[in-house]
RNA sequence: GCCCCCAUCGUCUAGAGGACCAGGACACAGGCCUUUCAAGCCUGGUGCAGGGGUUCGAAUCCCCUUGGGGGCACCA
């Protein structure tokens, strides 16, 4: 079996082996790329707050990037100005700090290959837009935007199979160019793309079949604002940041030969690719960033980390999460912590279809990490969330005595953080409201009910208050009142919450405090009495 | 339409020709626990898309079909 497969045979080769012979170590190079410590990237481009998607591609880059002790960089490609958000970057930056992704090089950070702006690079793609133009591997075109609409819609029109760009100014002659360019036209730099022949490239994760050059048109390198489009600045900077490794989303997986064609004219080694399996919607149709649609139930699908962290997701809660989908740390578990998706991360263990978002587990997961928070910092982390629901400053909930008793009382009711307020709120709340038919349990009519509050209140007021002591003597009194302790518990629990579905009854009364549960219990006999009395 | 990628329970996944009448997790169902709701524990059902090969042996390798996804911009 000498058959050499273009395909890297996992059981034989590492990673890096494949990625030695992706590199063309085979033509003799004594130091390519997979020589270099890895430097792996993520570039975002300023356009909106920073997606679910995105973050899950940094993780990787990330992961791999501490796994192998490599640099991980941030780099902004703001070169689309008319689609620039304002507080993106800032967003971006927000996000991977919450999700803990740390990055080697970029804004803030510096590094010793910047700019990482590519709206600060400009010369450069100048400089070797025309380097290229003159090597005849580029070339001006001044065809208007109305020209290129028209012409596709003639092509899908007429069906044809190839749509885009016809090439027109690549065979302009010098004097037509020279009189174009007079003419003070505006033109964009087009690369010349063979238009024959096909591109053979590797992926560390998929075999790609090879692709025919003449089904790509000649892209636009360098817009008429001066500013490069994303293939040319993206060859550009992943050369001169030194990058070894391209890790991407699979929708970048069809321009993989424009790139790499780029490459071989600028004479430059290509990078490892590894095309990542897109997250799917979770109803699995089509492509997370496609469409805003509706998520499981009726609430609204969270697209970007920041909607994540506001719903009261934990950051390590979507670390984990996002480390899951595409890639497992251990056929037993999904269960696993930084420190551990880092010792074992391979991109070769990356699986390489794309899967549906599955939120339901996210959401298991984040109410298993909200378990394993201590009471005091699940208290530190509900505040915010308390505060925003309630409309009060943390500063004031903070100080309330009943906060240190939140958190127990909560812990194993939330998959979010925001759901506490609902549970708690009776604890914060001056008045309660609540309709007085819901004192009366089933099995008993208001007089009954109202005999088991009066005998309630009078043993609460004389128990010692710690919640050791109250079940007994409760169930004791439910057994004098010949009730079942559910009963009694259920009275009490609408009278001081307001609710018939709450927290443990003794931890809630050890939140709202004697006086207040006395008060509370004597408010509902009244509201009985008037009842009756109708 | 053309090109490319992908294919294991409903969903996320393990699986590297024999250790697989396919393992884990979520979700779901039933039970236990129980003062409500949860949490926790136990049990259960459900899957290798279909068809051809290769092989003593295929979830695993090859081909075809089908299905899904992505791309075909002066957006990234």
């Amino acid at each position: 079996m000498e058959l050499r497969k273009p395909y890297c045979d996992r059981r034989f080769e590492s990673t890096a082996a494949a990625t030695l012979r992706n590199n063309g170590a085979a033509k003799g190079t004594t130091m390519t790329l997979s020589d270099q410590p890895v430097r792996v990237r993520i570039a975002p481009s300023p356009t909106g707050y920073f997606h679910l998607g995105s973050a899950r591609t940094a993780l990787f880059n990330w992961l791999y990037a501490r796994h192998t002790g490599g640099k991980f960089i941030l780099r902004i490609e703001d070169t689309d100005r008319s689609r620039f958000v304002p507080g993106s970057l800032q967003d971006i930056m927000d996000s991977l700090a919450w999700l803990g992704l740390d990055y080697d090089e970029g804004p803030g950070v510096g590094g010793a290959y910047g700019p990482y702006f590519q709206s600060e690079r400009l010369p450069l793609y100048h400089e070797w837009a025309e380097r290229l133009i003159e090597a005849g591997h580029a070339y001006r075109c001044y065809c208007t935007a109305e020209r290129l609409d028209a012409l596709r819609a003639e092509q899908r029109a007429n069906k044809s199979h190839v749509i885009g760009y016809d090439r027109h100014c690549r065979t302009l002659t010098r004097a037509e160019r020279a009189e174009l360019a007079a003419s003070g036209a505006t033109s964009v730099v087009r690369f010349a793309m063979p238009m024959e022949g096909e591109t053979h490239f590797t992926d560390l994760l998929r075999k790609i079949k090879p692709f025919d050059n003449n089904q790509y048109r000649d892209p636009v390198l360098l817009k008429s604002d001066g500013f490069p489009t994303y293939h040319f600045a993206n060859v550009l900077d992943d050369h001169f940041m030194a990058i070894t490794h391209i890790l991407r989303g699979d929708e970048w997986l069809s321009s993989v030969p424009l790139h790499v064609n780029l490459y071989a004219a600028l004479g430059w080694e290509v990078p490892a690719f590894a095309h990542l399996p897109l997250i799917l919607d979770p109803s699995g149709e089509g492509k997370l960033s496609k469409r805003k649609k509706k998520g499981e139930g009726d609430e609204e699908l969270l697209t970007h980390i920041r909607e994540y962290r506001e719903a009261g997701y934990l950051p390590e809660a979507m670390f984990n999460f996002l480390a899951n989908m595409g890639w497992a740390y251990s056929p037993d578990t999904d269960l696993f912590t930084r420190a551990q998706a880092i010792a074992r991360f391979d991109i070769a263990d990356i699986n390489p279809a794309a899967g549906a978002l599955p939120l339901s587990k996210l959401q298991w997961m984040n109410g298993h990490y909200i378990r394993e928070l201590s009471p005091e910092e699940l208290t530190d982390r509900l505040l915010p969330f308390l505060s925003r629901a309630s409309g009060r400053p943390e500063a004031e909930l903070a100080r309330h005595p009943g906060l240190p008793y939140v958190a127990p009382l909560v812990a194993e009711r939330l998959k979010t953080l925001d759901e506490a307020w609902p549970w708690v709120d009776f604890v914060f709340q001056d008045h309660i409201v609540y309709d007085p038919a819901l004192l009366i349990p089933k099995g008993l009519d208001a007089a009954g009910a109202l005999a088991a509050l009066q005998a309630s209140r009078r043993l609460l007021a004389e128990l010692p208050f710690a919640e050791a002591e109250l079940d007994p003597a409760l169930r004791g009194l439910a057994d004098r009142l010949g009730l079942k302790p559910g009963q009694v518990f259920g009275i009490l629990r609408v009278a001081t919450t307001g609710k018939n579905v709450a927290p443990p009854l003794f931890g809630s009364f050890m939140a709202l405090g004697q006086a207040r549960v006395l008060a509370r219990c004597a408010e509902a006999e009244k509201l009985l009495e008037t009842r009756m009395a109708i």
